[in-house]
DNA sequence: TATTGTTATACTCTATAACTATA
DNA sequence: TATAGTTATAGAGTATAACAATA
């Protein structure tokens, strides 16, 4: 197994430049197991935000750092599959609400299935407790992205 | 700040779904940073594989599981910019071998400075003690990719 | 004949700009 | 006049297929 674990109290100047790789190849693998169930990593995420709500094209757009023609096209596709449903929206006729329908609730699943099927994989070659902190790790990435969200839509 | 971490010992099971998540979102904001170096992910990548010294094109392609003329335009792009030299293998003369130049090396070391800055900015959304375990999640990642890449390269 | 890498070509993705419809 | 979203269009990225050079 590796023993990169076993360096105790990383700090931020430690090892930045594998620090910086890590989440880059990591997102390949994410990728490549999307494959598998025909779904680009956008319109992954495009689903993974719709299971908080509903969400307006223009939210979409900023929460996934695209443009808006580009969450039209993604929509498009997912809307095509029956995954998505748009509706307008009876306050702003301007605007359109995005809902998961049940099947693509069905198909984020199964999306969520593949990519953690992949990750298990790569996961196995740790030991249990460095697997465990390995896991947790991403846990923590995941929360620290959301708070860093929300602060940026509070202010600047 | 956050409370994710307080949860001990999680296991693959606990909580699939946002893990899966989290290595897709933490891509996109690697990709926002390189663009500021002016850099895509499969070059970052490139620049970053061969740190570990020389490789030819087809190591270059099983390693980032592109196609041939993948690596081919991709390299084209960094040879342009005088960042990567190709040279000729003189034992197999088919092969190329493809070697990072000083000048590759200090993109490089730009490129992880700017994805390192983004991280930092994230990671200060959580406890000191929850940062040091998520850098240390992602090092371990990093360790367990490896690993995994090595397994496959010898078996199936 | 098999293999390494390049060129030719087509397709997908995403962006900027122009447009439509609401407000 | 400003805003939400779509359509038009162009540029980048990546893949499969055909090719050239070498083994």
């Amino acid at each position: 197994m590796t023993r990169t674990g076993d360096r105790r109290q990383p700090t931020v100047e430690q090892a930045p430049a594998i620090w910086a790789r890590a989440a880059a190849r990591l997102a390949k693998h994410v990728e490549i197991a999307l494959d598998d169930v025909e779904l680009s990593l956008p319109q992954y995420r495009v689903l993974a935000l719709l299971t908080a709500g509903s969400a307006a094209g223009s939210a979409l757009a900023s929460k996934l750092a695209v443009s808006p023609p580009s969450v039209t096209a993604l929509v498009d596709g997912l809307v095509g599959r029956g995954l998505v449903e748009r509706r307008p929206d009876p306050l702003d006729r301007r605007r359109v609400s995005h809902l998961l329908t049940d099947k693509g609730r069905r198909a984020l699943s199964d999306a969520d299935a593949a990519v953690d099927a992949r990750l298990v994989d790569i996961a196995a070659h740790l030991e249990p407790r460095e697997r465990a902190r390995a896991i947790a790790g991403l846990q923590l990435w995941y929360a620290a992205m959301d708070a860093y969200r929300e602060a940026r839509a509070r202010h600047g």
